[in-house]
DNA sequence: CGTGATACTTGAGAACCTCAAGCAATGCGC
DNA sequence: GCGCATTGCTTGAGGTTCTCAAGTATCACG
C-alpha cells in the first residue's frame, strides 16, 4: 500500500547497501509488543527471584533514578495515586524505601531508596539475563544506533 | 542524564558515519525501561478507552496473531495458566473471544478472536497515538534499522 | 481570612496473580 | 488391554494491584 519509494542509503565510499523499505508501521508495532513481552517477562522473573511483584520492582526501578514524590511516581507508573500508597507501604515495610517529608511543601512525601533498596533494584536489573544476553549480540555501533532510535521514538518531545 | 548521541545523517551521495561508542549496556537498559514504560502507558490508555484492562488487551493482542491454547497464552503472557482462565472468562462474556475444542487433543481449548474481538484489538492498536506519532519521526530506513535491531535483541534465538 | 486546588490516604469493589488441589484426557510401559 | 505419570484446564484461597469516591491536610491566591 505505502510501499513504493525505493531509495539508496549512502554508507561509505565503497560499500553500497540497498535499502528498499521492508518494514511498515504495523510490523514495527507488532515487534514492539513482542519485545515488550520478552522484556517484561524477563523483568518479572528477575523481580520474583528477589521476592518482588512486578509493580514493586517497577517502582524501585523508577526510584533508582532518584527520589520522587508519590504523585510523580503515579504518573510514571501510569496509575492512580492511591495505588502507589499501597505499593510504597509494602516496600517500606521491607525497608527498601523510606518516606521523607518534603521541605518545601508539607503535603508532599518524597520517597527515597534505602541502601538495601538500591541493592535489590540493581540485583533485579542484573538478573535480566535474557535481555542482557540479547544486548550482547549488538556491537558498540549498533548499540549507539538502537539508543538513538528509541530515544527519537519515545523520549523526544514532539516539536510544538 | 540521558545525554545524547550526536549522529550524522546522509546529506549527499557519500557520507561517513562516525561511531565512537558512547552508550553502554546500563544506559540502554535504562532507555528500554523508559521506552517500554511509555509504550505500556500508551497501550493501557488505549485499552481503557475500549473498556479493557491492560491484561485483557494484551491477551487480545496475542490472539490477533492467531488462535492459541490456554497454555500457550499463559506462556506468552508470562503468568500462571489459572490466571488466563479468568481473563478469557471475562473476554468471552463480552463476546470478544470464543473457546473451541481442539480436534487433536480434547483437553486443549483453543481460544479464537470473534470478529468483534478483532475490531477491538485493532482499535486499541490504532489508539496508541503517542507510539504511532513517535514512529512517524523515523524515515523508512530508520524503521528498517530499528526493526532489525530489536529483532536481533529480543527474538533471535541464541546460537547454540 | 475564605475559597479552590493539590498531595496524599482510606475504603469498597473488581481484576489480577500465584499456589495448591482437582478433574479429564493423553500417552507410554507393561 | 491396564496402570500410572503427565498434561491442559479449572477452581478456590489469599494476597496484590487497580480504580473510583470520599476525606484530611496543606498550599496559593484574592
Amino acid at each position: 500500500m505505502l510501499e513504493m519509494v525505493k531509495f539508496y542509503r549512502p554508507v561509505g565510499t565503497v560499500v553500497v547497501m540497498t535499502a528498499a523499505p521492508r518494514v511498515d508501521t504495523a510490523q514495527l508495532m507488532e515487534l514492539f509488543s513482542v519485545s515488550l513481552g520478552v522484556f517484561y517477562g524477563d523483568f518479572a522473573l528477575a523481580a520474583a527471584s528477589e521476592n518482588l511483584t512486578a509493580s514493586q520492582a517497577k517502582a524501585l526501578a523508577v526510584l533508582r533514578r532518584g527520589p520522587a514524590a508519590m504523585r510523580g511516581l503515579a504518573e510514571v507508573l501510569a496509575c492512580d495515586a492511591s495505588n502507589v500508597t499501597g505499593i510504597i507501604d509494602r516496600l517500606e515495610k521491607r525497608d527498601l524505601v523510606r518516606r521523607e517529608a518534603a521541605a518545601s511543601d508539607r503535603r508532599v512525601k518524597t520517597v527515597v531508596l534505602t541502601p538495601e533498596g538500591e541493592r535489590v533494584a540493581d540485583a533485579v536489573r542484573a538478573g535480566m539475563r535474557t535481555t542482557l544476553d540479547g544486548l550482547e549480540r549488538l556491537d558498540d555501533g549498533d548499540r549507539d544506533r538502537l539508543y538513538e532510535l528509541l530515544e527519537r521514538v519515545f523520549v523526544t518531545r514532539p516539536a510544538s
